[in-house]
DNA sequence: TATCTGAATGAGACTCATTCTCAAAAAGGA
DNA sequence: TCCTTTTTGAGAATGAGTCTCATTCAGATA
């Protein structure tokens, strides 16, 4: 779809000597062209459903390396599906997640991600990387 | 094994209208028995090693329930496997796993907490729960 | 304590997300 | 185009967790 991006996967792959495929750029256009948070049978539908012939393998093994390279990121709810979004020129959040409605909201509090640096400095240890997940409900008004 | 925590458990059965069997007393003897953080398999091949006969669904539902009664907290690490530890007397704390080691070191931060209940509510909702895990490496001395 | 009835159990089938296999197809350099 | 190597796809395999249902057991009652 977008040219700046094509480049962008060619040059990724490139680096991880993987092929540039047009099963490649379909799993990427679809994470890329939907700002929601979507699992692999869905990814999967939707490419096939645009015409694109591709199978489940594909999917899971293309999220793999967009996902290695930072271009999607990889959101565990906690219910046995993985979600995936998009993570080009993204900033870090996190996820609300709200129990009434499922909708997914994101988070960013620099104070919260000094917080945990901190935590596992004190501990003796540098910080990789975290999940972090809020589950909450509408306050009442 | 305990005897205070034999009528915990009983007292719990009860109040579910649940009936008190050496299962569940075997299940929750080995989760309370030890301060990991172990898996169903685990706990499982534990009680069968110690005599006791039982099957993986009955370990599975005997979880439920005390993680439903707050005797056992349930942990996701991402992994596709769920973790368990006791939780009797036990306050909220969050996990920070070495990445180097596997090794699990509990947390507890008032400040993280209070946080979490302000974005929470900023965004018009009300924390419910959360997930936290912080995987980390060792700081280099 | 013996009886009785509904709850609990266990063996194994099932589910479902994800991974693996391997023959066939395609990429891409020469 | 040719050739080598990688990628793909169909479906089998995996593995944590759940479900089924005939059998066993808990525990209330007589």
């Amino acid at each position: 779809m977008n040219d700046s991006t094509i480049q962008i996967l060619k040059d990724i792959l490139r680096k991880e000597g993987l092929r540039y495929t047009k099963q490649r750029q379909a799993v990427w256009d679809e994470i890329q062209n939907s700002q929601e948070h979507r699992d692999a049978e869905d990814i999967y539908m939707s490419i096939r459903n645009n015409g694109v012939n591709v199978s489940r393998a594909t999917v899971y093994r293309t999220i793999d390396v967009l996902v290695k390279n930072r271009m999607v990121r990889k959101m565990d709810l906690g219910d046995g599906r993985n979600r995936y979004e998009p993570r080009l020129d993204d900033a870090h959040h996190d996820h609300m997640i709200c129990l009434e409605t499922g909708k997914i909201i994101e988070f960013y509090n620099e104070e919260l991600e000094d917080l945990q640096v901190k935590i596992a400095e004190e501990n003796g240890y540098m910080l990789v990387r975290h999940t972090h997940q809020l589950f909450v409900k509408p306050l009442k008004k």
